[in-house]
DNA sequence: CCCTCTTTTAGAATTATTCTAATTTAGTTA
DNA sequence: TAACTAAATTAGAATAATTCTAAAAGAGGG
């Protein structure tokens, strides 16, 4: 058995707990880079592609995991989202980074109040290029 | 002559005022909707999609023009941006909502302070769904 | 131990986006 | 105004990330 925990953080979202979606979520949660689908499947060859896929959307459906649209390639990264942070993209070398000094209490009201409705999640990702580059 | 003002905005950034250019530019300017390039092509059908998609990427690239990933669908939208603002979504009908009742100013602050970086932009799109309605 | 619904899988299909290479054009210069 | 040239446009082909299909396997409840 892999792990408890990881199997009832699925068991508790209604996703039965295979040993795919085990294996990719401890994937997430033990490596601070924020792969593709792609980067996954090369270090788990033995699931397949389809199951990736597969899993990483049921993850990001029950809100575990988020998407993260780099605008830097054209594929989407994922992350292990254990508390509410952000992003900031280093624009000269693609790397992301994660940050949570940031309350995003405001945020969220005033998006409540912008347009009445319950809000759910949030993405924020912040462009920045090193000091004296160009952007 | 469309407008000397589009004309002037795309020759300070260092872009040639094509017409293919200033139609996309016009466009943009003056609907609220957030299209794909696909609907952009659809409302100006002489200009091509290889340009339709070669223009926005040159007005991302200065920053006259934003990308949207709303995780909706599999394509990207586009808005003109001239000031500002963030995008609410909502979940069940997909709508893409602009906002600008948020400063920035601390998020770019924090993002300095995580990352050490020169901030350049951001994307802020926060999800939100209909009261009494589901995730 | 069954049963049933869910999940996994290989491979094919889709399609948004990018690429290519030939043609046209914007802006500059004379 | 005419000539020049680097940049932009274009049709169509190519790419590749993602989705789909339908058959086999597995999870969890009873
Ligand atoms: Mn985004
Ligand atoms: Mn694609
Ligand atoms: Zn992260
Ligand atoms: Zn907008």
């Amino acid at each position: 058995m892999i792990n408890q925990t990881l199997r009832d953080m699925l068991q508790s979202h209604g996703l039965k707990a295979t040993f795919q979606r085990l294996t990719i979520l401890e994937y997430l949660m033990t490596h601070e880079t924020h792969p593709t689908a792609e980067m996954i499947h090369d270090n788990l060859p033995s699931i397949s592609l389809a199951t990736i896929y597969n899993t990483l959307d049921k993850l990001v459906d029950v809100g575990i995991v988020i998407v993260i649209d780099t605008l830097k390639d054209d594929k989407r990264h994922y992350d292990y989202y254990g508390e509410p942070h952000y992003h900031i993209i280093n624009s000269n070398t693609s790397e992301i980074i994660d940050a949570d000094n940031f309350d995003v209490t405001q945020l969220f009201e005033a998006a409540r109040q912008a347009s009445g409705l319950n809000i759910t999640g949030f993405h924020i990702e912040v462009y920045g290029v090193g000091p004296n580059q160009a952007k």
